[in-house]
DNA sequence: AAAATACCGTTGCAGGTGCAACGATGTCAA
DNA sequence: TTGACATCGTTGCACCTGCAACGGTATTTT
């Protein structure tokens, strides 16, 4: 028995490769996702960056104003997935930078309405540009792929999650 | 003045709806990836943080430790796109924990080799293990998709860009 | 009506992240 | 050989994030 555990500890050494195969973290796709995330992220931030010096919580609060309307820091946490502290502190830059107001609401004095300034809109303009035209470079790079790349992030990010 | 204000900055905004269609931050895919990767990152902290409660660096480290062998802080941030520092801190984290060791090269003193310990492979077959099954239960919601939504991972979040 | 409870937005705080500078070591050129 | 330059890992620092606590307001209960 002795003299074959040098080839007992080969073959289990070559049979743990084949079971437990380590973990390739390569291949993991939690793994994939956030390290493609946070490219994609980065380039296009390389990108509005040069129009304005934006944090990404900051794009995102402008990006749904420009589509919503005059609405509450409570339905905005809600929409973009961001905590109602970073949507507040997100809105008083924006606001100090003069791109959106504050009100109050009529009925409900704990809502604070925000609502862009024509500074903001005009902004938002350039940007819905730049991101449109980075979105088709993506799309393109995608090529076929990207109908089902599109489903499969609605499926995993999706609000009943 | 204030009324007339108002009134106005609602007709401008309805008609940059029609004009600009004013960008719809839902459809935008840059966004849909940032919010899938937070979800799926959390719902697998939840799963390994009952294990062992490792930070997204140090689990990512202890993955590559436990495919790679000993290997420099160097190789690590190359391949698994975090910073320099937070490798060199997780790495610190996990020699206190008793998940690794570090050791200097032979000939390169400026490099210093980490390398698992038997406590930190042990736990590294069982994150594995969990990592598996999570894997196997997002490639089954993603159904159909998986492969292309593979595809396009690794070309969105590959080395080459 | 009064009290208890729930909700909204802000703020303080601990911890993580990214960047730049640093000391230490290695490499190359004069 | 010596000096200039590059590389490696650590550390300091400013910023951001997530969470919990808070004052202020609405809603429900008694």
């Amino acid at each position: 028995m002795s003299r074959f555990a040098g080839r007992l500890l080969r073959l289990q050494r070559i049979s743990d490769d084949f079971a437990a195969m380590s973990f390739d973290l390569d291949a993991f796709l939690p793994y994939r996702l956030a390290v493609a995330a946070t490219q994609v992220s980065r380039r296009f931030a390389a990108r509005y960056e040069a129009q304005a010096g934006l944090s990404i919580p900051e794009w995102r609060v402008l990006a749904h104003l420009s589509r919503s309307g005059a609405v509450s820091v409570r339905d905005i946490t809600a929409r973009v997935n961001l905590d109602k502290s970073i949507v507040s502190r997100a809105a008083a830059r924006l606001e100090g930078a003069g791109y959106l107001r504050k009100s109050g609401h009529g009925t409900d004095q704990r809502l604070v309405v925000l609502d862009l300034t024509d500074s903001g809109r005009a902004l938002m303009d350039q940007l819905g540009c730049i991101a449109d035209a980075f979105q088709a470079e993506l799309l393109a790079e995608l090529g076929d792929d990207a109908p089902a790349f599109r489903r499969a992030l609605l499926k995993l990010g999706g609000p009943t999650d």
